[in-house]
DNA sequence: GCGATTTGGTGACAAAGTGTGTCAGAGCCG
DNA sequence: CGGCTCTGACACACTTTGTCACCAAATCGC
């Protein structure tokens, strides 16, 4: 009957649940609710739940241990709800992976406009997380299994790479047809900033190209853009 | 409410923020903050941003690291902000890939020119680049493969072109059968302006020849045009 | 912990890329 | 044809890059 976002309410007060309930169904959301920790459970085995509001104060498994328990294998965002105003609260309920807090007693617009944001930054995240870190790439005769920390050939030999040389053909490979200077390449795979006359890098691509390039002498891969920095060449499909 | 280009301010300092903000709101911008490079980063998921402020100075991550990385995966322009004078910062910020740079203390006035003059720069190359770059040039008898930055002959054999070589060309390519003089050349090859007596375009061009044409003494492909510059005569064909 | 092995950075030297200067020759104009 | 300017080619200087050997630090195996 009804098609908005997908709520569960997750409190042991039965006329705050009704509340909350009536006013979220008024603004087009689709509500469930939760007595405790279990019920709550329950629901979502059975149903695709879209965001949760959760008492901070339950009974058994307390709110934080179960936003926390929740965290370990979802990313359905949770909003914390409390009655203590207590700023103490919100950081440790948000250090638990809440995704907000709102301190009781609150007004239905506010609630309301609290989840919309949630939501819409969730997806947001979703659709950037979504087209987001593939684990594999191909490339010319190459998979490079990053999960795995692998480069296998087309003849499905795997070719050992160091972490160094690892993390610079991921950076390579993330930004290809795209020159990179020394100093990005750096920044991307040391997460370190150059010094002067700093040729790590240089002798890092060397060692990277005997492995991947047909003919080290004649990069095909791996180009050098003179006083520019490398380049990575070759497209790239992602999985 | 207002759709004009939308800029985000990175900066730690709120006052900071809050005044610069408003200053741009007032010239029609849509306007966001953050405080960091996460704040920032978490912004750029949610929203399309046309223009980045970015203070040199940050806590955690400073502005120039900042920039490096952002300049890694994006051509979104990028005005560094900052409070020492200094011409070095100038030089670095500009080397790091920053579009402009705006020392404090600044005018609302002058901040909204170089925003504006950045974006019309900007804009100019998104037009150009927006009818999108081949990928692949055909000409005589040549396959230039600009992703691969290859030049490939009729039978298939790869000549190796060196970067200023490849830079050339490209620019070549793309303006065929129009004079080009020495100073455009080196603008669109090396992107920097002639000294007076700079004969740097003759020799990159007779380089070229060698490699391109079938006689270098009886130029076919890069024809002479004298007191005029070269001009590229051959018809091209991209993919 | 401790020694062996692997890995990454530095310095040195060779090789490649690029810019400048010179000089000869070609093009233009009278 | 003669004087001028402009261009092509080459040699050379200088910068940037490739690679090797070596050492220090990190890691591994016990």
């Amino acid at each position: 009957m009804n098609d908005g976002p997908h709520i569960l309410i997750v409190d042991d007060h039965r006329e705050m649940r009704d509340l909350v309930s009536r006013a979220l169904a008024k603004e087009g959301f689709r509500v469930s609710t939760a007595g405790d920790g279990k019920a709550m459970r329950k629901l979502m085995a059975d149903a695709r739940v879209d965001l949760i509001l959760l008492d901070l104060m339950l009974p058994g498994e307390d709110g934080l241990s179960l936003c926390r328990s929740l965290r370990a294998d979802s990313d359905i965002p949770i909003i914390m709800l409390t009655a203590k105003g207590d700023e103490v609260d919100r950081v440790i309920g948000l250090e638990m992976g809440a995704d907000d807090y709102v301190p009781k007693p609150f007004g239905s617009r506010e609630l309301v406009a609290r989840i919309r944001a949630v939501l819409r930054r969730n997806r947001a995240r979703a659709r950037t997380a979504g087209q987001d870190k593939p684990k594999r790439y191909r490339f010319e005769r190459w998979t490079f299994d990053v999960d795995k920390r692998e480069l296998l050939g087309s003849d499905g030999v795997a070719v050992p790479l160091s972490t160094g040389e690892f993390d610079l053909l991921l950076a390579l490979v993330e930004h290809p047809q795209r020159t990179l200077s020394r100093d990005q390449l750096l920044d991307l795979a040391r997460h370190r900033a150059a010094n002067t006359f700093d040729r790590s890098m240089d002798t890092q691509v060397s060692r990277l190209r005997k492995k991947v390039e047909r003919d080290p002498a004649e990069p095909a891969i791996i180009k050098t853009v003179w006083g520019g920095g490398y380049i990575f060449t070759p497209d790239v499909s992602r999985e």
